[in-house]
DNA sequence: CATGACACGTGAGAC
DNA sequence: TGTCTCACGTGTCAT
């Protein structure tokens, strides 16, 4: 408050204060009363030379303020300097608005983080039902070179038999995917592959249908075969 | 400028605004001689009646500061939001304050990066002469959840054999590797494996050179072998 | 001209 | 105590 004060005399008697020292009105309803019966008091204008007793305490008041002042741009380019570099890491010119580009911050981190935790996690655990499952999920937004692509997660859970994953490999391969990621249990007999798979930028959604049908085809020819011999091994877990 | 005076005298003189219009100095270096010669003009103290002529003047300028002023905490509240959004989306709580949350935005950004982009891209082309790389990364910070683990991208390019695939996934089970993504090339009888391999908590960047050796363990066993069916063969390219 | 985005200086509050 | 962060209202510039 008293800061002010010192601001308005020295603008008025010709300050030492390097910058300019205006002189106008700023509207801030939470801090007014203090400064309002102060512009209100007969001593406001003409100031007299005798209220000015101690100058050490103005010159303290005016570094104060200085440092305040200085401190707060320092602030300001920390925070815009982080901005910048959010805007060379993501796809966007210089030119876009810090709202916009925070919302895109936010799109792009939950992107990144979903398309993280699919492409990490795999549950491999053969259940004892024969099962098939086609998620399909665009991985990051196409303007953002990694991905683009669309991503099929595939999980089938069936009888195990010796050549299951060429056959696999075979319907991915006519099927244009490429493996991105591929796990493979079995247990007592059964096993379940999980397959993380990108579609070239030929495929649509509907392809998630064509990759179904394509492995329910692969679990019957697996059920055509003999099912007899049901052996109980420990866990093995294998990885390709 | 105009609306400055209009709160200038509006405080002097009792204002049917709803806020508080106090008057105090405010320092605005780049904008000052306008208002300061305003304020060292005669006309300034006490401000007549006759200087209000257009009060329909008035009313836009009071609109358009009271839009202005509203129009700008709308803008805070949604960069603000944003803000609060990527709070949630970090591990941070919700004390942190603005740049240090954008610093931590700007890392993970980069990370998760690194991250799909070491995942998704391999390069399989194998080349005429033997090689072994690995390379080791952090996958995203160990307070996040998703990664914390180890990854080692490996490379590494010989001579093809059948029982070659079957080895390696002996070495990575004996190593406790999880094999996050492999993929595999064959050109001219020779053949490329690159492999993105998580390790488990137990395992140190120094696991790096147990990889390393391993791997090349393996390729001199190749060499072992018989290199004389150097068969041409067409681009065979094999993902599993 | 209105509308929006930004930097600025400032008071308040936390610590 | 001073130091840091924040919200605020404002001037300015661009669209």
């Amino acid at each position: 408050m008293e800061n002010s004060e010192l601001y308005q005399f020295l603008a008025r008697n010709g300050s030492f204060f390097n910058a300019a020292a205006p002189c106008y009105s700023y509207g801030l309803p939470s801090a007014t009363t203090a400064m309002q019966s102060f512009c209100s008091s007969s001593s406001y204008y003409p100031l007299e030379v005798s209220e000015i007793t101690d100058t050490t305490q103005q010159d303290r008041a005016l570094t104060a303020l200085k440092n305040h002042k200085e401190a707060e741009k320092r602030r300001r380019e920390r925070i815009n300097s982080h901005l910048d570099k959010l805007r060379t890491l993501l796809p966007c010119n210089s030119k876009t608005d810090k709202a916009s580009l925070l919302a895109k911050v936010v799109q792009r981190v939950k992107e990144l983080k979903q398309q993280t935790s699919e492409i990490t996690e795999l549950e491999t655990v053969p259940s004892e039902t024969d099962e098939i499952t086609v998620l399909s999920t665009t991985a990051s937004g196409s303007e953002y070179g990694v991905g683009g692509r669309l991503i099929f997660k595939a999980s089938l859970c069936c009888e195990d038999r010796s050549d299951l994953i060429p056959d696999i490999i075979e319907v991915l391969k006519s099927l244009h995917l490429k493996t991105l990621k591929a796990e493979m249990a079995t247990l007592g007999g059964r096993t379940r592959n999980v397959l993380i798979v990108a579609a070239d930028k030929d495929h649509s959604i509907e392809s998630t249908h064509f990759l179904q049908n394509a492995l329910k085809s692969l679990i019957e020819r697996s059920d055509s075969c003999d099912r007899s011999k049901r052996r109980r091994v420990i866990d093995r877990k294998m990885m390709v």
